[in-house]
DNA sequence: CAAGAACGAGAGCACTGCTCTTGAAACGGA
DNA sequence: TCCGTTTCAAGAGCAGTGCTCTCGTTCTTG
């Protein structure tokens, strides 16, 4: 009836004559970051689909033309997310690599940009690292792009590894360095970690000795329950000096994966 | 008609209005018992005032007089939580020292006890360390059943300094055991992080270095980044051996904090 | 060019948190 | 014992939500 003057609502962002094709990718676009504006402004729980719609000048029931529901919005904005970090670590390891830096400040500088990203998107971040919504489970597409940015970290280490220059947890170091004292021995993860070790090194397609990767699964996991405190507001009122805190500790855990 | 009436009833209130105090009190705990329920069949997100007013047989205008609003009942959730967990830890640290175990020792049995708690209430775990909700901002009241958990592992340290069995961070080791090698020397956190740490001690009235407290800080937070990657499910499919990488973890952590 | 898929609009359902009003209890001073 | 005050459960109602269904229209494709 009334719907023939109302093809420009969508701020004629797309035009009448575009491909279907391709006006669906961008509406769909334009969802996501209407949801991605929302989310920012009110957190995950407050998002709504009306909402969305409504700032878009559509009507509730054709956003699931694009989405079937609520949840699926939801994950679409998690791998997206998760890509967004991912490519932030990528990147920053790249400069710092290009740079000519160390191993352990191409580590620093990784842990730094993860950081700085989350704390430029809280609201994406607690969105995968935070607790997960109702009864919602993980599709597998977003196990790919979950893996971006620990692989990061992984590969400084693998290149660590290549270059001899990583000490293995559990080994009594005795070749390179001076083993007067001060080289601090590291014990290996139990056989049963090792082991989980050892099919991730296989999947992953990586050079890394098993207690290598052990500990960097720890550590990647300590690193995030670093940035869920302060992001989370844990540490208000305890700590203040958090990007000091974060510095000490991320050195401390490339130690802990044997890294200088 | 002003107060005349107001000063007496102000001043034993609780002795005098005897069946209206306690059924309150009663039917609160019903509320929160049935909130609690639902929370953990269906996650924070769904928790429903309506439904928790239909399951206890009253109409959902009436659970208003006992709770301002939904988010109102998520903080008393919340310090219930927070108060579980930290009478947990507390539980495993008496039943530990009255063994006669070790520091290290009470110090893993405590971790076991969070996690355990944890691995048996996610959802109430989710509630306090994950995402917060929406604008929520945890109230001041929250803040002392929060750091009860926390303090038993400050309590742990505290007790092997006094035993001086606690190697200080930053500092070289030389007084007690072999010094030829293998006993790790932990570089200090800067500054900044110290002053916060001394602040953190004062405040808290323990005889603590502020190097063992920062270590302290970033430990917390550290175990609970192994806890919510556990919980909410970022180790799926990477680690099985879950209970063998957080007790491996939870060592090096206390080793980081000097213990051991 | 016409069949059919994709689409936007709208009405509607069941549900939510929350407010306001009403009438009935319980309470405590007289 | 009586009566005003306070507390409470109930109900109606408002605005909002996710989601489904139907209806014409529009674009695409055989």
């Amino acid at each position: 009836m009334v719907s023939a003057p109302k093809a420009g609502t969508l701020k004629n962002m797309t035009k009448i004559r575009g491909a279907r094709e391709r006006a669906r990718g961008e509406i769909t676009t334009a969802i996501k970051d209407e949801a991605r504006r929302q989310l920012a402004a009110e957190g995950a729980a407050k998002l709504s689909l009306r909402a969305v719609a409504r700032e878009l000048g559509m009507v509730s029931s054709a956003l699931y033309r694009y989405f079937p529901g609520r949840d699926d919005l939801l994950t679409a904005l998690i791998t997206d997310s998760y890509d967004a970090l991912g490519g932030v670590a990528e990147a920053a390891l790249e400069a710092s690599a290009a740079q000519g830096d160390s191993h352990l400040a191409r580590w620093q500088s990784v842990c730094r940009a993860v950081r700085e990203w989350a704390l430029a998107h809280p609201h994406e971040y607690a969105l995968i690292y935070g607790s997960p919504v109702p009864g919602y489970a993980a599709p597998d597409s977003t196990t790919g792009p979950a893996a971006r940015a620990a692989l990061v970290l992984i590969t400084i280490a693998a290149d660590a590894h290549a270059a001899g220059a990583l000490r293995v947890p559990g080994t009594a170091e005795a070749a390179t360095g001076p083993a007067h004292a001060g080289t601090p021995h590291v014990p290996a993860a139990p056989t049963s970690v090792l082991q989980d070790a050892r099919e991730l090194t296989e999947r992953l397609d990586v050079d890394l000795p098993a207690p290598v990767m052990a500990e960097m699964a720890a550590a990647w996991a300590q690193l995030f329950g670093l940035l869920s405190f302060e992001l989370f507001g844990q540490f208000e009122r305890v700590i203040e000096a958090r990007d000091d805190l974060f510095d000490h500790a991320a050195v401390s855990l490339a130690r802990g994966v044997g890294l200088a």
